[in-house]
DNA sequence: TTGTACGCGTTATCAA
DNA sequence: TTGATAACGCGTACAA
């Protein structure tokens, strides 16, 4: 082990008490300008680093947050973690990150594990293979304070920071169905997940709302990632010409880009042949061929908005245990050929 | 604050000592099976959590790992993260995770809090404001385990894990000068940071290896950013006609897509009028238009071999410093137009 | 097999 | 202003 300055070792060479240290450090009101000023040289030149495992046994309190992730390999999840970071930066807090890699075995473990670190607060985003609340009903009675975002658990005792995922699904799908399109098919989440289920809800509604059926079969559960939706639109695309869609509402970007893929290997093109969209609004979305049409999510916004109503629960400053809703906007470009309207 | 079960709550439930609790729940040899069986129903229906800051105030050993990133936004640092999580998660170490945003103040401060914390370990990619390398210097000098990665400081008696960053950026450029293109400029990363100028060293080699001239005008500090390429990139295309480059060398992908945008905008096309590269090979490579080439850099393998190296280095297995080099390949698509060859 | 005493580094509390 | 003492929850070392 590398031997660690104490207070103590401190307070020996300068022949005063631990106390008096401590204080010294800590900015204390009652303490000698002159004892003060040696501490401080003192530590300094010892190369002091103070140790909060300690300070933390005595206060109860260890000023970090844990961060349960599904995955980072969509941009979405660094960005909020990005806000994140940046709300608990300004108070003073720092993050256990972890990701449950979508396993809720292995979500639970860390969670546990985070508990066991005895961080301050949690901010969770589900795992997909969550089969139901009960262990996060159970996390949120043992008092210690949770805040869900995006993929969120409602109406168990946590606040949650989310967008409106039926209207936002409702939103793109009105889109294309204004555009022309008349045949679409949705690339979905598993309807377990919040995320998953509330978007299959907007883009039925938008179906019914404007009288075009609902069709089983043009529905594809493709989880959340690119291979996902490279698998679940080759199906779609194995369907008799006439049921095939014209049209895809992916159930966020990634399945989307999966789903361009596949498209293009059937030598079909997009929108001529088939639209495309989205749902994230992700870094690539303007880069890929054809740029995406998709749903904006601030995923910064959430993540700070996440963390900042975490604290002020941590903090006692907020009691109140609410839904905070994050705006969308609709972000049109070609993978949705805007052409289709004046056909 | 909520009240944490202890072991001492368990054994005066049970009518017995703190330290039988503890080894029963420790799984230690000396225990009988009943008194075990009986602690550990106990302790579920308890809800009890080890204290791990207090056990870590004893074994002075905290089983967690410092990640300190310059930034997330690109996604080669996510990709480094998922490769550190996965080595962590075996070696059962959990991971704070410091973003510097690039400001080496701000990456100090990160630093002395995760001492401060007592991780048992320190994963580095600089910052790109660091002026010099005495803080890193210091920093080892304590004798807290650290390795870098990415972005290092060798030399220093920290194990470092990188590519090699000359022969690739060198491989990349003789590509281009082998594709026929011969007034070839860079977009540079910041020269204080070891990848900016290895990256600038493996330009100038081929070069000169090719007969060519370095011409320093074409030459543009990017930095890191989308944002900077784009602005570097306006930069190199203001140069008159004859001095202009015919294809561009960029620092690394997300400079590259700033620089595409630039020329996009100046209505030229690429590869036709300028070819243009980048450097890591991330997602958004093989999907913008047109795709990307440019240097795969495995982010994930980076992480896991940093983890691992950092592990091994923490629980005593291995002494040697060294710098491990992680292969990277040339990974050539459309835009910097083969079509050149056959010119 | 079980229990007691003590220490890890810090802070709260009370006394000087 | 300063100091002594106890406590945070756990594990090591030793005794029973």
């Amino acid at each position: 082990m590398k031997s660690n300055v104490t207070l103590k070792n401190i307070a020996d060479e300068l022949g005063i008490s631990t106390m008096t240290v401590s204080r010294a450090i800590n900015n204390k009101a009652n303490v000698d300008e002159q004892t003060r000023k040696q501490v401080l040289k003192k530590a300094r030149v010892m190369g002091y680093s103070p140790n909060r495992i300690a300070r933390s046994l005595v206060n109860r309190k260890t000023q970090t947050i844990g961060v349960v992730l599904p995955e980072i390999s969509h941009s979405f999840f660094p960005d909020v973690v990005m806000g994140i970071e940046e709300a608990a930066y300004h108070k003073k807090y720092q993050l256990f990150l972890t990701n449950s890699v979508e396993d809720h075995e292995r979500e639970k473990q860390a969670i546990e594990t985070l508990r066991s670190h005895r961080v301050d607060g949690l901010l969770i985003s589900c795992a997909q293979t969550a089969e139901d609340s009960s262990y996060y009903k159970e996390l949120v009675k043992t008092g210690l304070p949770v805040v869900f975002f995006d993929r969120s658990v409602e109406n168990i005792g946590a606040s949650c920071v989310v967008i409106d995922d039926v209207e936002s699904s409702y939103k793109v799908t009105a889109h294309l169905i204004n555009s022309g399109y008349r045949k679409i098919g949705h690339l979905s989440g598993p309807e377990k997940v919040s995320i998953g289920n509330k978007r299959m809800k907007g883009f039925k509604k938008a179906l019914a709302d404007h009288g075009l059926e609902f069709k089983e079969s043009r529905v594809v559960e493709s989880g959340f990632l690119k291979t996902g939706g490279y698998k679940a639109m080759k199906e779609l695309l194995s369907l008799p010409a006439e049921n095939r869609p014209d049209a895809v509402v992916s159930v966020n970007d990634p399945v989307a880009y999966g789903a361009i893929q596949a498209v293009r290997e059937a030598d079909l093109s997009i929108p001529e042949d088939i639209a495309i969209t989205g749902f994230t609004d992700d870094a690539m979305a303007p880069l890929v061929d054809p740029p995406l049409t998709t749903i904006f999510q601030d995923g910064y916004q959430i993540g700070l908005r996440a963390a900042q109503k975490l604290i002020s629960v941590i903090e006692k400053k907020d009691f109140k245990i609410e839904t905070i809703y994050i705006d969308t906007s609709l972000v049109v470009r070609s993978s949705c050929g805007s052409s289709v309207i004046n056909a």
